[in-house]
DNA sequence: GAGAGTGTATTACTATCGCTATACACTAAT
DNA sequence: ATTAGTGTATAGCGATAGTAATACACTCTC
């Protein structure tokens, strides 16, 4: 399938870089099951000109992606969703996801929520996606 | 009680700012019940000297932690852990701390984690704070 | 009021980031 | 081979971030 270049919108004087934005919504569509493997990125010409920014903007992004094996170039044609093969055993991926998850869980703490908020929300994100 | 600047340890080449580092620390001794409201943090001079940096950037985490409402100044006397209470309705903190825990559950999808295993994980570190 | 303890405003330097323009390299189809 | 479509290397510009050195302002104690 070719992924619209429609499906992505982003707000430059919102702080987060252009190219972060384009990152977290491929992401997104990927762990939402709404884009699948094999699936094509808009070209970085199609998505820079839709989106008002330039294609090396989009590139990075892209590169980035490939980098953590989210996508595959296919040179000369474009870049497609890669088949999500997380790598390394379960242990080593949550050692990797554990920082990630105690951050949030300290700013909720921040935040005065109670345990039980905090997993409730959580339980609803999961649902969600 | 005065809080001892053996308390905290940077690793200023790892990438992390390390007025950041600093902000993560205080927070965390915080939510883990470590310290307490009236406590005293370090004099900036005694932290930066302890941990080898500028005094202002010691400084400057101490700024961005008042800001907050997490520590407060004593004028003359230093920096004080203060009262805890957050402000704004459960609502309004839950919809700020909602895309916290939502791009943790992304990554933690993106690394092909389970549901299951990321509300474990989440309950563990509940508990170990 | 002097001294020793606080934090901070100012200034400056460096490095990095974010974005862009342009020219290049690759692939597929004609 | 040519063409039209891919992504990318390079270079440069402007802004911001991060750290630091110095001088200042405040508070408490004596």
């Amino acid at each position: 399938m070719q992924i619209s270049p429609t499906r992505f919108a982003v707000h430059p004087s919102s702080g987060v870089p252009i190219y972060r934005q384009l990152i977290e919504q491929v992401l997104a569509l990927i762990v939402s099951g709404q884009v699948n493997p094999g699936d094509m990125l808009p070209s970085v010409r199609e998505m820079g000109s839709a989106l008002g920014v330039n294609m090396m903007t989009v590139s990075k992004a892209y590169a980035r992606l490939e980098a953590d094996g989210v996508v595959e170039r296919a040179r000369g044609r474009g870049m497609l969703i890669a088949e999500q093969t997380p790598q390394g055993s379960v242990a080593s991926r949550l050692a990797e996801f554990q920082p990630v998850l105690e951050q949030a869980v300290i700013r909720g703490r921040q935040l005065g929520l109670t345990d039980r908020q905090i997993k409730e929300l959580l339980q609803e994100l999961l649902k969600a996606n």
